[in-house]
DNA sequence: ACGAACCGACCGACCGGTCAGTCGGTTCGC
DNA sequence: GCGAACCGACTGACCGGTCGGTCGGTTCGT
């Protein structure tokens, strides 16, 4: 056996070239991205990234999958350490909020770039978004289920989160210079609560959040 | 005087463009409609389009300003019938609802179409994405004021409002087979209002709203 | 009343540039 | 020396925008 099992050489340079279609996806968007510039970016050739990948479109497919599982599992290491369904909910949102405040590329590559592609992609784009407003809905199902919070429409209920979210997101990462993302949490967590009808004294929890410091007021 | 006075069968012309373009765009995107469909379906030629726009920016730029137009024009009619600001807020996602119930494709256009092009377009769908949100914020500190709802952080409200319907508005337009829109009023009316601390004797109504037709469940 | 001059609207061939994907050839690890 | 990995020139398609030219109508000079 070689110091470096055989493939293993391969395997890396896999690697860098999706690293390569990550970061330049999530910054120039998907269009607006060539080939060849993932292929420098990668310090390999055109050529090269065709050894490795069938189409452009793999390359992307494979990373809005594999990005979209990292964080559904980040979503569910969270909320697997909460028992009662109300904090559950909270620790899912806050798992959320905090990954993308931490990697920005990755919001943006799921949540605006889906965006730039074509008609492909809005199918891939929709089953995104259905797959974590399922995973939203199932929450609210098990929470209505311990009766913390009354029989509702989860369905409608969980598309509405998502895209509250959804759209706080994007609001972010389009800003001129956004503060922290976690700064909008305890007021994005009482309109989500509030939402789904958790009680009042459940939510508790000041009305005023230092007055919005997550979208500084900017004069036209 | 000739019977149709001059420029009349020009201004004609770029109004038949404008509503080629505008299904184009809508039904295919931004960056899948080539100025030759749009001249094709318009019955003139690529000169011709030229002549009346610049660039193809232009146009699309003209159908996303005067389409938004309409639609807040449409809400603030709307909203100016009512005067107790709850109601306003029903009144006003009523005749969002309803708008795009009865024009899929200017749905399609505001909400998902934006989305299709590029870099600069961004923007664009910021700008509208703001227009609409600040609109609701508007509305949500009025009730505030008037001590209809308790003090919140209005413009993460208004945020998660904007998103909500939007996403709600998306998957409808995305799914195979949609029931008809305004289904979801009452699911989604409870939720928004709920969310703005709207008390629950004045959201009164059901909490069941026959199940989901709006979104039928469908096996994999 | 009539042709010359003019003009707005429109046409479509063409240009310049971009870019996904191909392929014959080279290199390198073993 | 053999095959996996890699290179980069090249092809073919596409597309936004340009431009010389056409044509039906209106105006003007006489």
């Amino acid at each position: 056996m070689a110091r470096t099992d055989p493939g293993e050489q391969s395997r890396r340079r896999r690697e860098r070239i999706l690293d390569a279609a990550f970061h330049a996806f999530s910054t120039r968007g998907y269009r607006d991205t060539a080939v060849d510039d993932i292929a420098g970016a990668a310090e390999t050739s055109k050529g090269g990234v065709y050894f490795h990948f069938p189409t452009k479109d793999a390359i992307f497919r494979e990373l809005m999958s594999t990005t979209a599982d990292k964080l559904v599992a980040k979503v569910e290491r969270a909320v697997a350490l909460e028992t009662e369904p109300v904090a559950r909910a909270e620790a899912a949102l806050k798992a959320v909020l905090g990954t993308f405040a931490g990697h920005r590329t990755m919001a943006r590559l799921l949540f605006l770039d889906t965006v730039g592609a074509g008609r492909v992609f809005q199918q891939e784009t929709n089953n995104l978004h259905d797959r974590f407003s399922r995973l939203i809905q199932g929450y609210l199902d098990d929470a209505v289920t311990a009766a913390a919070i009354p029989p509702l429409d989860t369905r409608i209920t969980s598309i509405a989160w998502f895209g509250a979210l959804n759209e706080l997101v994007a609001r972010w990462l389009l800003a001129d210079q956004p503060g922290p993302l976690e700064d909008a949490y305890p007021a994005l967590r009482a309109v989500l609560l509030r939402s789904a009808g958790v009680p009042e004294t459940r939510i508790g929890a000041v009305p005023d959040p230092a007055a919005g410091s997550l979208f500084p007021e900017q004069p036209r």
